[in-house]
DNA sequence: CGGCATCCGTGACGATACTG
DNA sequence: CAGTATCGTCACGGATGCCG
């Protein structure tokens, strides 16, 4: 037995009070990777691009997620400076997460890796789960095009989720760039499927292409619908 | 002893093969996290942008990432399509990693990392590390409006670097997108110091504004260097 | 019920030593 | 030079408990 100890080893934790882990590197990548590296915190980030989100939605959203690290990664990016946490009035007893000027700032973060991420999406496993509003990232690359500003709803199979367009997606207005469910006013609606969806996102066609042979149907009337079909 | 086992939890542990960690979401983000999200990943990405690096090179310019964390990230990388390892002839008993197409094609990803760090970089901490070339990904920021295609080296207090402008950064020749040291043939060549070049990042100024005041010194004399100059 | 905190087993990470 | 082996520590994932 007694594995003699190789070495004294003995050399104190150093103190250190809680070190938050870092690169330690001046650099300004890695400075973005000490603050969103971390496991689930950009997948955290794409949730709360759909807007405002409770604890509690957050945590049905991103299946595999423990509660504990979801906890302490809102915490950290409370600290950060990412998101706030902000109390709804009394009647409702729950508060919701919020991304700040600076966490929106991830968005073309995000839009480049689902960029990136979408030729090798590949088909969807057994496993994996599914909510209709992821995908809005790779969709708002075929729509950034547009030159009308406006709401465009988009029906999936998977569900629905709606996406604000033009005016270079312009200030936000206190909701995300794109939000689950079907939108309070949408000034166009679109009607394809996960496959068409995605192919898109790749650029494989254009969206006005998809319109011409029936890929996407555009339901509407106004101006921005009228772009969507290439008019 | 015997701690005695609170539970049967006598659930197999499924004989999952090695399963590799993945979100097991049908997401394009999520797939690309899958990927590329591992801690250093991404940082040897940056450093392969800079061309084909030996193991010992990386583990040079990557301070804080153990071997064998280096080791296994290259192995998983060059399973997952993004690097290649290449062995070099007879001569030098040595062989390289260099990215693939696919891993070239995460420099959107880099950029934009980049330029969302580069507001927050802070000061230079005592235990901060320092290349020259991490400065390159901020930089092209700032160049990637030329319209002349050529090689720009880049003088810093830390050292040099050199990156391929121009011709919408153009089909790769095999080497990076920007290599550390002096280029082996440069159309021009800029002096600046570190906060200068992220304050260029951050887009607080132009070059050609920055050339004005002198906070830039531009050398050369073919039209690259006339239009650094912003002649 | 929402929003965590605690506990526990496993795996990832970081440091160092060692080997072909 | 280019990793592999070993080992201690910490982060992660899952389940459960607590508390307003």
């Amino acid at each position: 037995m007694s594995r003699l100890r190789r070495m004294p080893r003995q050399q104190q934790p150093l103190a250190r009070p809680v070190r938050r882990r870092s690169y330690d590197q001046f650099c300004a990548t890695a400075r973005a990777l000490d603050s969103v590296g971390d496991r689930w915190t950009l997948l955290i980030v794409r949730e709360l691009l759909a807007g405002p989100r409770r604890y509690t939605d957050l945590h049905a959203d991103l299946p595999g997620v423990s509660t504990d690290v979801l906890a302490s990664r809102l915490k950290d990016m409370e600290q950060g400076g990412l998101v706030t946490r902000r109390r709804l009035p009394p009647p409702a007893a729950a508060s919701v997460y919020e991304l700040t000027e600076r966490g929106h700032g991830l968005l073309p973060v995000l839009a480049a890796l689902a960029e990136w991420g979408a030729p090798a999406i590949g088909d969807r496993r057994p496993t994996d789960a599914v909510r209709a509003h992821w995908f809005a990232l790779p969709l708002l690359r075929a729509l950034d095009a547009l030159t009308h500003a406006g709401v465009v709803e988009v029906r999936l199979d998977e569900g629905e989720f709606h996406v604000r367009v033009g005016g270079s997606s312009g200030p936000l207005d206190g909701a995300g760039v794109y939000g689950d469910g079907p939108a309070a006013h949408a000034d166009a609606r679109i009607v394809l499927d996960d496959e068409v969806c995605l192919a898109l996102g790749r650029g494989e066609f254009t969206l006005a292409e998809a319109v011409k042979d029936g890929r996407v149907e555009v339901v509407g009337e106004g101006p921005l619908a009228g772009e969507l079909r290439g008019e």
